[in-house]
DNA sequence: CACTATTTATAAGG
DNA sequence: GCCTTATAAATAGTG
């Protein structure tokens, strides 16, 4: 959308990333606001800049101030009363079945460590039967750990909070993490810090 | 951008309104996927659908397998140490190190079933050049349940741990504690105090 | 930062 | 959902 066609990928001279960030994150954020709005959805974007700075939107947090502090906990656009909602009835419950879940989600992952292991070899055994003792090779795969975590999530490391520090280019240092996790993280981090309007907005 | 132009308000009509949401919902995940691979940025999105199913897009790395290995959910020291470091000063830090425990390992969860299903088909495949058309309901191990997603978890997909649910669910109120949104939104509330009553001025 | 030529997103409608 | 098309919006390149 512009004068020439971009390919999508880092632009190396740093003023030109400069403005493309500045414009497209405007325009992230913008976009984020309309999605939120149009389709009474919740959305929460969080941008950090190369320079560590943070810009932001959430549409859960998009109630002024007074909102906040009055009737606003019976408000269904509201997190709290959502969470009111949604966690009712399991209040004293809920260490155990977040236990429960961890425990369940875990057993699962041993089992489909199991079963790709296991299909893994068939497929070996077949591979050998339709191509040949030495084709087999060119199909291997590495097998599975037990813990399953050997395939390279393509989520996060570590979950950086240290935004004064100039922003680590080793690849090999798992030093950063972006995912839900860290988005919820920065949104509680904001929450700290009390919101106030610092960043962004549309 | 469209055959009329429209005003940013909620658009009341719930078809309309899913279809929209539906578009719009991927467009911005993309741009947000551009934004953090043209400026270098570390970007995180978070839509929650009225449906409380969660879209999410977050810039990452790809860790290298070796990272990984030794990562486990009964042993996670290094996850549990890096975080330690990143999340000083936080005080949902307990709640947060479940929280990326739990995605993580969701997300590997969600790879694995990807990998399972990909495997059979393959192995099909190959039992059909092995034994003939006839003879593959022989070998027919019984494949995953619906749990699994069939299409690959992607970043911008939609998580639904209620898609990924192993196992008869023999605790309470499962629809709460077998749902991403729900879990997240429990674990949220850990940290509720801090947010209730807070004065947010914008 | 302003300007616009272009590309991109998407509203409306199969 | 997916496809098409006309149009609105975003933005790349430029001054």
């Amino acid at each position: 959308m512009g004068r020439g066609k971009i390919v999508i990928k880092r632009i190396d001279d740093a003023t030109s990333r400069q403005v493309t960030f500045s414009k497209r994150r405007n325009g992230l954020l913008k976009k984020a606001k309309e999605l939120s709005i149009l389709c009474d959805a919740k959305v929460g974007v969080i941008v950090f800049s190369s320079t560590k700075r943070v810009y932001e939107f959430a549409s859960t947090r998009q109630l002024k101030g007074e909102e906040l502090n009055g009737l606003s906990v019976k408000d269904p656009e509201n997190l709290e009363s959502q969470l009111e909602t949604s966690l009712k009835g399991i209040r004293t419950k809920k260490v155990l079945k977040k236990l429960s879940l961890g425990v369940i989600i875990h057993q699962e992952n041993m089992k489909l460590c199991k079963e790709v292991n296991v299909l893994q070899r068939e497929n070996a055994e077949l591979q050998k039967k339709v191509y040949g003792e030495n084709n087999t090779n060119s199909n291997k795969r590495s097998s599975m750990q037990p813990h399953c975590f050997s395939t390279g999530y393509e989520s996060n490391g570590p979950i950086d909070l240290q935004l004064c520090q100039p922003q680590q280019r080793d690849y090999e240092t798992p030093e950063n993490a972006t995912n839900l996790c860290g988005l919820l993280l920065q949104l509680l981090h904001e929450d700290k810090t009390s919101w106030r309007g610092r960043v962004v907005q549309v």
